[in-house]
DNA sequence: CACCGCCTTGACGTTTACGTAAACGTGATA
DNA sequence: TATCACGTTTACGTAAACGTCAAGGCGGTG
């Protein structure tokens, strides 16, 4: 079996099916979990990634995407692991929740000032590249 | 004269002037001048700001809000300042803008998704929350 | 057996984005 | 005049996020 082990219902991935399906390498994953992100299963020495490694790992590469940093999506695997239970947990949980979604409005309003700015300079370019060909055509 | 000198219809901001309103340190404002992304007019040696440093300023600060780095930043306002007339220029910055667009609108479903994740934790949250104030006021 | 491909653990190197400290100039103020 | 508050340059330090060897284990194949 050279790829991903679907039987037996619970899916099992190695490392480098990981590592091609998201595109990053194998040293980024291991680093993620040097870091406390990820803790896959071990089979002797070598790694057993499961469908919750595999989501962990998604997410991480979101966060990524979004600008944070693996200190914050860790703070929040931890907070997710964590606040099973305890009410005090789960206060700090909601207020770390209500924080990250205020950054994540402050970006949707970041990205659409930046669209608008392209679509100006878009515009303008195309009436800039109308204008040469016109020049050049006439 | 203490602050931002609004006379002459010219505003000039000091260093300071602009540390203080977008919050960043003097040093991370002469950093991004050795980067070279700002280039404000010297008086002697001090360091004086215009309206355009300081739109500048703003948009490399809300570039790394999105996870940009200075680099990136810079590219873009390299093409900005050098894709004035020649062709070949306007099509590359045109693709630029293109690839950045694919970049946001990533980054837009990222957060969508984000954000309902969030909502749904927050409401387990409530849930538990009830739950527990149910069971200890009983 | 020898080789290949994939896996492992170190461990040092690199880039980015500043922080921090030293040492100094300059003008306003007590 | 001395002391701030503000500015400057130079330079070393640092945290994050890996890249890049080095050195080797393990299972299959010609």
């Amino acid at each position: 079996m050279t790829s991903a082990d679907t039987l037996s219902g619970s899916t099992i991935y190695t490392i480098s099916d990981l590592a091609r399906e998201f595109d990053v390498t194998t040293r980024a994953i291991r680093f993620y979990e040097d870091e406390g992100l990820l803790n896959p299963r071990r089979e002797g020495r070598k790694r057993l990634y499961t469908k919750r490694e595999r989501t962990r790992l998604k997410l991480i590469l979101r966060g990524k995407r979004l600008g944070m940093s693996l200190g914050e999506t860790r703070e929040l695997f931890d907070l997710f692991d964590t606040a099973r239970g305890e009410e005090r947990q789960l206060q700090l949980f909601m207020k770390i929740l209500a924080e990250r979604r205020a950054i994540l409005e402050q970006q949707q309003r970041d990205i659409e000032a930046v669209l608008l700015e392209i679509d100006t300079a878009a515009a303008e370019c195309r009436r800039l590249l109308a204008e040469h060909s016109f020049a050049s055509s006439a």
